[in-house]
DNA sequence: ATCGCAAATGCAAATAATTGCATTATAATT
DNA sequence: AATTATAATGCAATTATTTGCATTTGCGAT
């Protein structure tokens, strides 16, 4: 008798809040598979989107190629990446907080975005 | 004999400045396939990333599943997506160039990023 | 407890994207 | 024009991701 996995939602949640880190799909998948072998991959990227529509994850890129997945119980953070040298900034929380409002106010837009990303040049590399 | 494709790079620019869209890469690579049907996919993904790299293309996460790819030569513009309804919406330039100059002074960072993309909900959708 | 439905999963096949390595083109130099 | 070095491309194999469809699970209604 085949054991079937429960739903790996929660497994995906913890995955990523034990991480607290950004991780691609495939380092998701390779983490579970660990626990669960027997999983399906198809399982585990349907769940993804699921999570992510559903607004429990989220989804950026962070120019590395491939996107990254990242819980939503950690706080609202923001980063500036250097193109050149890959170092990655984290913004003032109220800085962003202010422009968001303010674009909220004129677009009567309720941004959902936590993780905003800026590319460009740091100071070393300009 | 073998008649070799020429430089990519080209015609990827062509496509994407005639489109003036935003596509995947699989969206190009179709569309250069009929150009050029010898083409290999490795080529133009390699072409993508060269041309990415180089600043010649941007890449964006409109939340649709793909990255996609734009000229930079179309000017700067930055989005609102509805999560609910898929909505785009177009904000006001002034607005975001104002927030990037701050950051950039705050943060001795000069920005390259040339669409923002802000996912939430819209009036309609809240 | 049983039934029925919708959501989640497995499985296999199809696509898409990436990679390593050999080959060919391009441009610079002589 | 030949020579060399570098970058671009092709090709085949691999890996990653997606999809269709059958099956199973879990939940609410009966």
């Amino acid at each position: 008798m085949l054991m079937r996995a429960s739903s790996v939602d929660q497994i995906i949640l913890e995955t990523l809040a034990k991480e607290n880190a950004h991780l691609t799909s495939g380092q998701i998948y390779d983490q579970i598979r660990v626990r669960l072998p027997a999983l399906n991959p198809s399982t585990v990227y349907r769940a993804l989107e699921r999570l992510a529509k559903s607004g429990k994850i989220s989804i950026s890129d962070m120019g590395t190629g491939s996107e990254v997945y990242e819980s939503l119980e950690n706080e609202a953070h923001h980063h500036l990446i250097c193109q050149k040298c890959g170092r990655v900034y984290t913004i003032n929380n109220d800085e962003v907080g202010q422009f968001f409002r303010e674009v909220e106010r004129s677009n009567q837009f309720k941004i959902k975005t936590n993780h905003l990303i800026l590319f460009g040049l740091c100071s070393h590399c300009q």
